[in-house]
DNA sequence: TAACAGGAAGTAC
DNA sequence: GTACTTCCTGTT
């Protein structure tokens, strides 16, 4: 086990994110963490984790997972105290964290995300890990696997052009923002809203800043139909992600 | 009660 | 602009 002091990180409201699909609360304060093939336990009490694996492996694993190097207050304190939404925002999730998550796992996760709800997108990962042995699938094994009583819809297929068709990690090191995103968007079934999902939670862009219905929601209500800025700033993706959270708890 | 519309981290055509 | 899979919610 190894115990660390964490300012600015709450497990609860990562799994309440959106960002990720398999972070589960198994007791009270008590996570189940997948990312990809790597599991893992914690615990918070307060500020103070309880990470369920050696020290080599929160150093190697989890700590780039969780985004534990980076000083989320700076961010925090780049935020216009004037704009409301974004300042409430702050007020409310500043545990949250952007993932450094799996390429692949997220790569397949917000295409399964398009045009659907988050518990339903959940309930078919679980679908797809089940029929894979309890392992979230590779590529091979979607390739290999009958996905026409996953509930997919449409998606279906998209799963597969994926699987046949997504370069490698490796492809995107090199790329920018701009160029990543485009090239997602040559696979089908990857439009604008997927591949800056993917750019964000898979590749780590945080000027990447999805634009979803909530998104368009908030720009309505909250800005009166005109894009802040900071949805063009170097950390779109992290406020974005703020808004969002707390938009939704907002309900409707 | 059961049918129906509306909507969900959208994309392809 | 519309069709698209599935499933859940709220309305008649």
């Amino acid at each position: 086990m190894h115990s660390v002091v964490i300012p600015h990180f709450d497990l609860g409201q990562i799994a309440g994110s959106g960002q990720c699909f398999r972070m589960r609360e198994v007791e009270k304060g008590v996570y189940r963490v997948f990312n990809y093939r790597e599991e893992l336990v914690v615990r918070q009490e307060g500020n103070l984790f309880h990470f369920m694996c050696s020290t080599e492996d929160f150093e190697k694993i989890w700590k780039p997972y969780f985004d534990l190097g980076t000083d989320y207050d700076k961010l925090d304190n780049l935020i216009d105290d004037n704009d409301v939404l974004l300042s409430n925002a702050k007020e409310y999730g500043r545990g949250i964290r952007i993932l450094n998550q799996d390429f692949w796992e997220t790569c397949v996760s917000f295409v399964i995300s398009q045009n659907n709800n988050i518990p339903r997108i959940r309930i078919i990962i679980e679908r797809l890990c089940s029929a894979c042995g309890g392992l979230f699938p590779s590529r091979e094994d979607l390739l290999n696997t009958d996905l026409s009583d996953m509930g997919l819809g449409y998606r279906e297929e998209y799963l597969y052009e994926l699987a046949q068709y997504l370069p490698c990690e490796e492809e995107f090191d090199k790329l920018s923002y701009r160029e990543a995103k485009e090239v997602l968007k040559r696979i089908k079934g990857i439009g604008d809203k997927v591949a800056d999902c993917i750019c964000l939670f898979g590749l780590h862009k945080l000027e990447a800043c999805p634009m979803d219905v909530w998104m368009k929601r908030i720009i309505c209500d909250d800005y009166n139909g005109i894009a802040p800025e900071w949805v063009y700033s170097e950390y779109a993706g992290y406020y974005q992600q703020l808004a969002f959270y707390y938009k939704r708890s907002l309900g409707r």
